[in-house]
DNA sequence: CTTTAGCACTCTTTTCGTTCGAGTGCTAAT
DNA sequence: ATTAGCACTCGAACGAAAAGAGTGCTAAAG
């Protein structure tokens, strides 16, 4: 048996319509909906080979079929109608990013707000990975009798920083002097490569200082590929709204998922070799997102993968309408950063 | 009519059983589960007493008796026993302590999940007010033509950063020379003074360049008390799990209310005065949190305040056990951060 | 005068059977 | 190959009845 056109359009208008009501939909309803032409009968029968391959189940014996993953999974791959951003939607975001925007991470913030606002989804950003970035400046700052701030920054306009452990005796010139020749060094390093780099070259200089150096290097890539706090959610409490969740239980279970910040972070690496991705119901790994999409978008700074973001929602999320607003997005928020970061 | 030993003795019991059970609790259920040894008739007769002062209300005729919030602002005002941390809680604690622990936001984070884990509600830290504290490094870092990245660090180990224009011919040297000069001269100034002290002694060292510090300062001023992500939640779907949010509605406009940051924030200001407050359900001002109560608690730093953090529950909150652990949480807390910044 | 046993009453919650309706699969006619 | 017709299934909605929890009041006991 095979998926002939009259199978596809069937298919492509339960799935649109249940996307839109979250009830099993019934021969009768698609026709007047989609304005098929064939009778319920007809449709009927497809409808029992459309189960029969998979593509959509039944609830219950007299209930209306909704859609399998497989199906969502054709529907992307071959029905997917991107449009861009609607006037309305474009508005929302130009609010966005017209407030106080002082630096990247507020950009990301804000995104990931405008993107729950738009899409009542949960949004989620992935704060920019320092490993590909370039050592712009590295300041340790003296706090107390041991203890200094280390402060890094990146050609990405980001910062970070960490309170590290200094012997007892280093005095503030010292720290300076420490900075001063790192930065030097360093400077457009990448992240990954100023601890070989600082071996190699300034372990002579400062020799003195060896095992203050090392752990302080440990500390700056440790600092630099930190996962706490490396993605922002917004919009969770979206989620509360589709029937899906009307059951507390599970509610709760999505909640604890997201909280789970490090599995998310780990699902936005991966997905950060990809312009788009679009995972549907159980392809998910990670447990607790069997029941929900998520589809994500990689955004880009002089043309390096630089971060990802995306939409989590009910595996029924209207697909048309997500990817072409991560798309827009995408390019909102390539020609921001662009304004800051262009190469110099 | 007064509030004899007797009346208070059924209230107290009627309260903790509420909390324990979050249904209305009758004059049955009082006497077995407090061992009062009056017969339910005679308890009965004070229930109405105390429904008419105000203390208790009946959901409807037959049903038994909740408290009111006058019936738990007498509880928490006159028969709140405290107690320190249990030794569970200590370890839980002690656990996010022991983690990775890179500045004081780290902390403070950790200290909102665990405060969550400990209590099962939510937690929310206001992370420090920087006003309160002194400067020790301004850096500007040049990132691209007419951009550049201001970062600011205080005596309290806390960094902000801000991307901020800059002249377009404006030298990496020359931003290196007004970061210098501004830390030299600001060290140790209070940020609120800084802009002063600027405007004052620096204008004639670097008056060619008078516009641009202008605007540094305003942003430097903005960026210090930026209330943007100054506060930190933990533990939202916790409120779930209870009773009263099992109505989806009811539910859905908590976390509304909470992901509306700034609101907490300005709570949690005026709370900062106190080493303590409890607030409940209809005492708080904030529009949403009328059926929820908060306790908050402020830490310290060299005696003086610095930040606040607290709990938000429904209003039968176990007020006992979350004002014993505020209270332990605020001692391991102050005396973790002590240690970062004893004074020097 | 206070306390308590007893009881009728109220109001919600639960249960259970019935009906209703949406939707199906099959059969037979087109 | 398509479609009209129809019997059948099964959850959702409804409603009456029963159960249960708790009260307020009255009158007796301490």
């Amino acid at each position: 048996m095979e998926l002939d056109e009259r199978k596809l359009q069937i298919l492509r208008a339960i799935i649109d319509e249940y996307i839109l009501s979250a009830n099993p939909v019934g021969s009768k309803a698609i026709r007047q909906s989609a304005e098929l032409n064939w009778s319920p009968a007809t449709i009927r029968n497809e409808m029992a080979d459309l189960e029969a391959l998979g593509y959509l189940a039944q609830p219950h014996t007299s209930a209306g079929r909704i859609p399998s993953d497989k199906a969502y999974r054709l529907y992307v791959d071959q029905m997917l109608q991107r449009a861009g951003l609607s006037e309305r939607e474009q508005a929302i975001l130009d609010g966005y990013y017209r407030s106080r925007i002082d630096g990247i991470e507020s950009v990301l913030r804000s995104t990931a707000k405008a993107l729950s606002e738009i899409t009542h989804y949960t949004a989620v950003v992935m704060m920019p990975d320092m490993a590909v970035n370039r050592l712009r400046h590295l300041q340790l700052v003296p706090l107390s009798e041991g203890k200094a701030l280390s402060v890094i920054v990146t050609d990405a306009g980001v910062a970070r920083d960490a309170v590290i452990d200094i012997p007892r005796d280093m005095t503030a010139a010292e720290l300076e002097d420490i900075s001063r020749t790192i930065t030097q060094r360093c400077y457009n390093c990448r992240m990954t490569t100023v601890a070989e780099r600082l071996v190699h070259e300034i372990g002579a200089e400062l020799q003195s200082r060896g095992d203050f150096l090392k752990t302080l290097l440990a500390r700056v890539e440790e600092n630099a590929q930190s996962g706490t706090n490396m993605v922002e959610f917004s919009g969770t409490r979206n989620m509360l709204r589709f029937p899906e969740y009307s059951d507390v239980e599970k509610a709760t279970t999505f909640l604890a998922t997201v909280e789970q910040r490090d599995a998310i972070y780990q699902m936005l690496r991966k997905a950060s070799d990809m312009e788009f991705t679009i995972t549907i119901g159980s392809e998910n790994e990670q447990e607790g997102l069997q029941d929900c999409s998520v589809v994500t978008a990689t955004y880009r700074v002089n043309d390096m993968p630089f971060g990802t973001f995306g939409v989590i929602g009910p595996t029924r999320m209207d697909y048309n309408r997500v990817i072409s607003v991560l798309q827009g997005v995408q390019q909102n928020l390539t020609s921001i950063l662009q304004s800051f970061l262009k190469e110099d």
